[in-house]
DNA sequence: ATCACGATAACG
DNA sequence: GTTATCGTGATC
């Protein structure tokens, strides 16, 4: 399977977000192959978008990737321990990205379950990388792949299935004002791997 | 001081 | 099943 490439991430954040629902993420790591179906994202809308780390245009060492072109991983460490993953969309110029959040595993659950230090059974699968930074330990992705080019391997992105898609306002971001309200978060409807209900 | 979170505890 | 609490360290 192709990996989706630099144009399916050059458009803005509100198209980008809910296309990747039902995509794969693949990630080849030296445990073997690990991969799911996206069910949760959120756009992050640049500099007009009080959620966003480049709100107001502001650019700094931290966000300094979101500035450059799409399909670029923007990772970051948060509440000290946690890691969140984002790719870079939008225009090379324009600091958006869609926020990775829920993913259902696929291949390699044996390895994520070992990752995330929990037993692996029927009831706990999708426990294994519903949330931002559970799916960073279950996939591997870790800090040192900061701006990594996630249009190729080892880290990247297939078509996937069609998906039925519901919205809600973003999680965790309450600083942001009437942001905070805005249906930017996209789920794949019904899922029970996404991170908590819409 | 703040934060795109999550494990745990203390409840049903 | 639910809600509340708080650790943790990079960032600015």
């Amino acid at each position: 399977m192709m990996p989706l490439g630099r144009s399916f991430f050059a458009r803005p954040s509100l198209q980008v977000a809910p296309d990747l629902l039902g995509c794969m993420l693949v990630h080849y790591t030296s445990e073997g192959v690990l991969s799911g179906i996206i069910v949760e994202t959120e756009s992050y809308g640049g500099i007009n978008d009080p959620a966003s780390h480049a709100f107001k245009g502001k650019r700094t060492a931290r966000n300094e990737v979101m500035w450059g072109p799409a399909g670029h991983a923007y990772i970051y460490l948060i509440y000290g321990i946690h890691l969140c993953f984002n790719v870079v969309t939008g225009q090379d110029g324009d600091p958006q990205g869609v926020f990775i959040r829920a993913v259902e595993p696929r291949l390699g659950m044996k390895i994520m379950a070992r990752e995330r230090n929990i037993s692996l059974d029927r009831n706990n699968i999708r426990k294994l990388a519903n949330g931002p930074s559970k799916l960073c330990t279950a996939f591997c992705i870790t800090k040192d792949m900061y701006g990594t080019d996630v249009t190729s391997a080892p880290l990247f992105f297939t078509a996937g299935e069609d998906v039925d898609i519901v919205t809600s306002d973003r999680i965790g971001i309450d600083y942001a004002g009437n942001g905070a309200n805005w249906p930017w978060r996209f789920l794949v409807k019904d899922s029970p791997y996404i991170s908590r209900k819409a």
